[in-house]
DNA sequence: CTCCCTCTCGTACAGCGTTCGAGCCGATTC
DNA sequence: GAATCGGCTCGAACGCTGTACGAGAGGGAG
């Protein structure tokens, strides 16, 4: 993988894709819609080279001219999934903070389509076309509510790393409930669960009855309280 | 160095004087302690078992005796980290609001500190004795606040998201500028930033005003807004 | 003494990302 | 037509990874 060395990172963008020549020869777009198959399929771990190379009906290898990394190639899916981002104009939906609502729920929806995004979010500044477009459309959303200077860029961020968040321990946690009931999991807990049950009696009460009933509805409702939450604090700050 | 091979006749030459019985053998303790070590100097990349093994000056593999797993490694270490989280009494802190405000600084200086965290928070379920008790005490300070059932829930998971979001994003962005000047990063962009500054002016402005002067001192501004508004929204819904 | 349990570690295996260089093939140039 | 070139593919290899396996050492117990 990526060696994080001192140098200046040089990034896809700044690079102009190889001129291609005929269609059969592959190119950027195809070898991106494979990892991303491959990827929503069987997660980061889904994705190797090799196992990339076979889909593609090519050699382990020949995906290296187009791309220069695993990294890059990764930079690129992330890319081509923020562009299912939508950020409603503030005027048509009717103030600043529906946009910023829909820009938010929106973002919450790609990561559960995608969960193997939570890892790579901030692991290279995501500067690609479509990642500098919705930063770009948000960031005039959060004008229109009066944001500027530091301001702009502090409520930016707080609507931002709460999404990718929440988001991300909601994918986490059902990448690991998948197969798995309720029960099954509290039961898996067994002996350790009683452990807490003695030493941390109201505790042990609220897992029990939280996971008990930890459904996509319950998660729903829960991103929205923290939603609104953020929202009303930045209301009393714009 | 004479290499015992086959069956010759065991000669006090043809084996070291002592097979090394300096330690007590190792244990858990020391194990997590080699690991954090390596994780904290060289982030997740730098774990590997062989290191690991060398650095406790034993085989590459006889970790595995005490440790079934990498994950199962990472688990305690990420307990032992969880360690380093405290929770401040609401009632000797003066509020609810101190208290969480307090775990919320402290579990982003734990991070700050320990980035290689990032990745690995929800990639399982945390159930060890430290997590436990620190969800413990602060679900106690957020009923000090007066709330109960999925309200308790959705606060505490509100602040936990946003804190591991907003220090998510400062730590693997601090990984990019290791040893990297802020121009130096915004002269790589080179052609890339000028095709951002004719298509989006204003975004263009934004970056470079933003990521000119985003010091310490400005990151810990930004998680302080962000903490402010959250918990001005919670206090309207306690 | 032998037996057994705890613990160490060399070896091996499959898989990974990536480099290198050989080679194919259509287009261009002589 | 022949030679050359550049875009492109790909097999082989390198060094690395996590982990299974089994041989064996050390010390206590019978």
């Amino acid at each position: 993988m990526a060696a994080p060395t001192g140098k200046a990172p040089s990034s896809v963008w700044t690079r102009p894709e190889r001129p291609r020549r005929e269609q059969p020869t592959l190119g950027r777009e195809q070898i991106v819609d494979a990892a991303l198959a491959l990827l929503d399929a069987d997660g980061l771990a889904g994705l190797s080279m090799r196992r990339l190379g076979t889909r593609l009906n090519a050699g382990a290898t020949s995906v290296y001219w187009h791309v220069a990394n695993k990294d890059e190639l990764l930079e690129l899916a992330m890319d081509r999934v923020m562009s299912e981002v939508a950020v409603p104009d503030a005027a048509e939906a009717g103030g600043w903070r529906p946009a910023v609502a829909g820009y938010a729920r929106s973002l919450r929806a790609m990561i559960r389509r995608h969960p193997w995004t939570v890892t790579l979010f901030g692991s290279r500044p995501m500067i690609g076309p479509n990642a500098t477009r919705v930063m770009d459309e948000v960031l005039t959303a959060f004008r229109h509510a009066g944001f500027t200077g530091h301001d702009l860029e502090y409520a930016w961020a707080l609507v931002v790393d709460y999404v990718i968040g929440a988001a991300g321990s909601e994918a986490s946690r059902a990448a690991h409930q998948r197969g798995v009931t309720t029960d099954e999991r509290i039961a898996s807990m067994g002996t350790y669960l009683r452990r807490i049950d003695a030493e941390r009696p109201r505790l042990a009460e609220h897992i029990r009855a939280v996971w008990a009933k930890e459904d996509d509805q319950v998660l729903e409702g829960r991103f929205a309280f923290g939603l609104e939450c953020l929202l009303d604090g930045l209301e009393t700050r714009r």
